[in-house]
RNA sequence: UCCGGAGUAGCUCAGUCGGUAGAGCGGGUGGCUGUUAACCACUUGGUCGGCGGUUCGAGUCCGUCCUCCGGAGCCA
């Protein structure tokens, strides 16, 4: 809280140059308001009115080339008004404070002028009577354009007037940039539109939101595999050849010969597994499919733990396990993001164990009973998966798909070789397979068959052989798509809006 | 790649039967001491996606290309 001691009123006419310096009578910090033409030495051009602080010492030069008429107010010993966020408001009711941000929208009514003011972590509404700031801070709150960089100063009140139930009555408003035709209007825009200006589209309340919650999630995410003892062990971006299925890579020149982006960090964290136990990777993947859905993206970041030693049920455990707690962590922790994007969550908090677990077959049987009938040893569609999850009331496991569909390195079902031991877990409300995992073939002899059926070359896998040479284990692992997690957490329509800079079919830019 | 839809003011869109290019928002000016995507008045703003064709005349009809949107397959 600003206590000014003294306060000294300077008043120079133009023309005025040359450096100018006042001597301060004690140390401490030293708070100067300029109004009128703000010196060079702040590296600004405008006119308006500047809050300076100047962290301590005793001797404050700058320089005066302006020709119009400055005045200045420099508070001296004082504590300078302390820079809060806007989350944090709650605890300064009553105390002067200041925020730095952006204009986010602003009404004005004569006397009074309405700011909504950004800076990352919310909007507040703030408050000026043209009777109770100087006449340049008036006329500024009157100019400032949607998203003009600002620095408000001014008394944290409650009012239930305003939304927050919290506002700023200003006694001081300065600028730092002036924005000039800001393309996104508070009016409604196309997506093609805002996907353009996506750079900008960020600072939207809702945009904000939804990057706070994928930051949560994967924290959370991080924090449930740190403290169950998994060690980090990320995997390679660039990858020799294409060693899984029949996914397009995406090619790259890596100084004399070709690389590849990585579609999956799997066989690398099996390796990781075998040398730490529990491991997990988390980057971004590659997949150059020509797909063009909701659910697609060309970037997409996935988490991939892996887990020596684990077999198939223990694997289902984890994997549930896993889904509650980082579910549970992001609500507790984003309540406030989930009312922003008006998510209901009641369907997020039914994400408690048991989930149900049922079989492929069991899922052909719900599918033809729903008369959507789906040939046994075909793999599910979007729809498909949409109509099994809706009769649950929580994510559900689907596993034991028949092995022609799934990868090579899915180990059989000893009960049934034609059944791979593969999982995927299919979240509620039709957002379709988040997770997909599986133990993995530990039998070198049953691994080359399989290579040989999937037509795989088998020189670029030598390495990913040496793990079953030398000291095979059983082993399990799953890979979580974040993306598709935060636009079912979200509750939105499509995956481009949960990564700040989406990567699509038709789309690189910006 | 396939199927469907759309491109008109900075943005969202309307534009009838082929006959002078429209609205709201935004920008600008003025008004308003409690506004909530504020409101009121005035004002500014056009390569009708590109190229070609039909026609006295094309935003409108035809051909073609481009871009974007939605969906499918594949997958997380």
């Amino acid at each position: 809280m600003r206590q000014v001691v003294k306060m000294m009123r300077v008043a120079m006419s133009a023309p005025v140059a040359g450096v100018t310096r006042f001597m301060s009578p004690s140390c401490g910090p030293l708070s100067v308001l300029f109004h009128g033409p703000v010196p060079r030495a702040i590296g600004q051009e405008k006119t308006g009115t500047c809050l300076w602080e100047v962290s301590s010492g005793h001797r404050l030069g700058f320089l005066v080339g302006e020709t119009q008429p400055m005045e200045l107010e420099i508070c001296l010993g004082g504590v300078s008004v302390p820079h809060i966020y806007i989350e944090e408001v709650a605890g300064h009711v009553g105390q002067q404070v200041t925020l730095k941000g952006w204009l986010y929208n602003a009404r004005y009514s004569g006397k009074l002028v309405f700011l909504q003011v950004r800076d990352g972590s919310g909007i507040i509404q703030c408050v000026l009577f043209k009777n109770d700031v100087s006449d340049q801070a008036f006329e500024l709150a009157r100019t400032l354009t949607q998203e003009s960089s600002c620095i408000v100063t001014g008394t944290v009140r409650e009012d239930k007037r305003s939304e927050l139930d919290y506002e700023i009555a200003v006694s001081d408003l300065a600028l730092v940039h002036m924005a000039v035709d800001y393309p996104i209007t508070p009016k409604e825009h196309g997506v093609a539109f805002l996907m353009e200006n996506r750079h900008l589209w960020l600072r939207s309340r809702r945009q904000a939101a939804i990057l706070r919650i994928r930051a949560s999630l994967i924290r959370a995410i991080r924090n449930y595999l740190d403290s169950h003892n998994f060690v980090l062990v990320d995997s390679p971006i660039f990858t020799p050849a294409a060693c899984e299925g029949t996914s397009t890579l995406f090619e790259t020149q890596y100084f004399d010969e070709k690389a590849y982006l990585t579609q999956s960090g799997q066989l690398y964290a099996e390796a990781s597994a075998m040398a730490l136990g529990k491991v997990y990777c988390f980057g971004p993947t590659f997949r150059a499919e020509k797909s063009k859905t909701r659910r697609h993206l060309t970037e997409f970041w996935m988490v991939e733990p892996e887990v020596a030693y684990l077999q198939f049920d223990g694997l289902m455990d984890l994997m549930e396990d896993f889904l509650c707690e980082i579910v549970a962590g992001v609500l507790a922790e984003r309540a406030s993001d989930f009312a922003v994007i008006e998510r209901d969550i009641t369907a997020l908090q039914r994400v408690v164990k048991p989930f149900p677990r049922i079989t492929y077959d069991e899922a052909i049987g719900i599918l033809t009973a729903k008369g959507q009938p789906v040939a046994w040893g075909d793999d599910f569609g979007g729809d498909d998966e949409t109509v099994l999850a809706n009769e649950f009331d929580r994510p559900v496991l689907v596993h034991r798909y028949p092995a022609a569909v799934k990868a090579f390195y899915m180990k059989r079902d000893a009960d049934n070789p034609k059944l791979a031991l593969g999982v995927d877990l299919l979240a509620p409300e039709g957002y379709g397979e988040i997770i997909g995992g599986g133990q993995r073939e530990d039998d070198l002899n049953e691994l080359l068959q399989r290579i040989d059926e999937h037509g795989l070359p088998r020189e670029p896998l030598e390495w990913y052989l040496d793990l079953r040479r030398y000291g095979s284990v059983p082993h399990s692992g799953y890979g979580l798509g974040v993306e598709r997690t935060v636009a079912w957490l979200c509750g939105l329509h499509h995956v481009r809006e949960t990564i700040p800079f989406p990567r699509l079919l038709d789309r690189l830019k910006p």
